[in-house]
DNA sequence: GTCTATATAGCGATAGAC
DNA sequence: GTCTATCGCTATATAGAC
């Protein structure tokens, strides 16, 4: 019985102590402390400290991009645009970094992190798991934008996701630079700003063309 | 006569492991058999691990951002907009990236996750290094765009940070999820897409404004 | 300045009692 | 399932010969 609340302790403790120090950095001493679990608890419920960092990633990872994919099938359905779409990519973090009482916050700056994560177990779980989730993205975008080349959608795409990416894991840095005018803390604000400035530019005209300075 | 040259390749060696492994997972031992250096090497001529990663940030971090200052300069004599402005700020990260013969180019990939690096000391430095630079750009671009509040600016600005780090920390996810089709290497492209992208992002109207759907 | 040798501490992992 | 105790290893850091 004891059982679950210790894995999810664990799970809890080391998703919180990866977004904070990284994931090398945090020990599975200090992740057990906070768990107020023991130290061989870990590999009795996981085996190694890999596939902790694993099931910390594969927890969240899932539901997320599901998420994504059910507001992306909603979007379709009401013929949503570009501003529906990137909301549908970008909502779900969000809501994820705004809800759970605890440890979900800190997902989301883990979530900011893992695409520049050096650890090879993360960054594959992380390219493997989005891989589906960004290509009917990037399809959807296309249809919307069929003045652009495939190419020129994936680049725009790379950046927006860069932005997004960003604005989860250093919103500290604007908090600092705009000395208090943004807060990056609200999230609902950076959500606004976000699309706002993504669909602006995904709306750009294409390189190739050799007319500049206005939207579609 | 030795001393110089072990000091350079340690930080070279340090600069390359870093950007491939992060600070916390670089040992010493990797650095200084890289760097065909003795162990004692790097607390003779810097006195810590702490103080290499100070150094390393350091070499490059005062000359970037005065390069970027003085295309600045540059862009307001010769009165450039939006995009040229920009440019000022990108181009000097891609040239780094570009023109060395070894370590500087690593040096790009560290710049890039460096904003969310998990390691205080590179956060502090990365942070209070960026200020001066990054409140001169911000003040231009505000000049450019006077149909937005400043803290607009602030915001499209942050996010156009995130996108130029992402594009030079991540481009292995841009060449796997393109297939190929992008070429995230050739920074020339990178930098050409990007100025498009970031600069329809800025001019985008105002999220107070009620319409919506073109640039200025 | 460079080296060897070593101090000291923390890491992940495991065996085995309960 | 949980605990203590400990193994084997690697980390940063330092002392002292050369």
């Amino acid at each position: 019985m004891e059982a679950t609340d210790t894995r999810e302790a664990l799970l809890d403790a080391a998703e919180s102590l990866f977004a904070e120090h990284g994931v090398q950095a945090a020990s599975l001493r200090a992740i057990t402390q906070q768990a107020q679990a023991n130290l061989a608890a870990v590999h009795y419920h996981f085996g190694s400290k890999e596939a902790l960092v694993r099931a910390v990633f594969s927890r969240r990872v899932g539901p997320l991009n599901q998420e994504r994919l059910r507001q992306l099938d909603e979007c379709e359905r009401t013929d949503g645009g570009v501003e529906e779409v990137l909301s549908a990519f970008i909502e779900p973090l969000l809501r994820v970094a705004r809800q759970t009482p605890e440890g979900t916050r800190h997902f989301a700056r883990l979530m900011g992190r893992s695409f520049s994560e050096p650890n090879e177990e993360v960054r594959t779980i992380v390219m493997e798991e989005f891989a589906p989730t960004i290509r009917r993205f990037v399809e959807a975008l296309a249809r919307r934008l069929p003045h652009l080349p495939e190419s020129e959608v994936l680049w725009r795409f790379h950046f927006a996701a860069g932005a997004m990416a960003h604005t989860i894991a250093c919103g500290h840095l604007l908090e600092r630079y705009s000395e208090g005018l943004c807060r990056p803390g609200s999230l609902e604000d950076a959500q606004d700003h976000l699309v706002t400035f993504l669909a602006a530019g995904l709306r750009a005209p294409a390189l190739s063309n050799h007319d500049r300075g206005e939207g579609a």
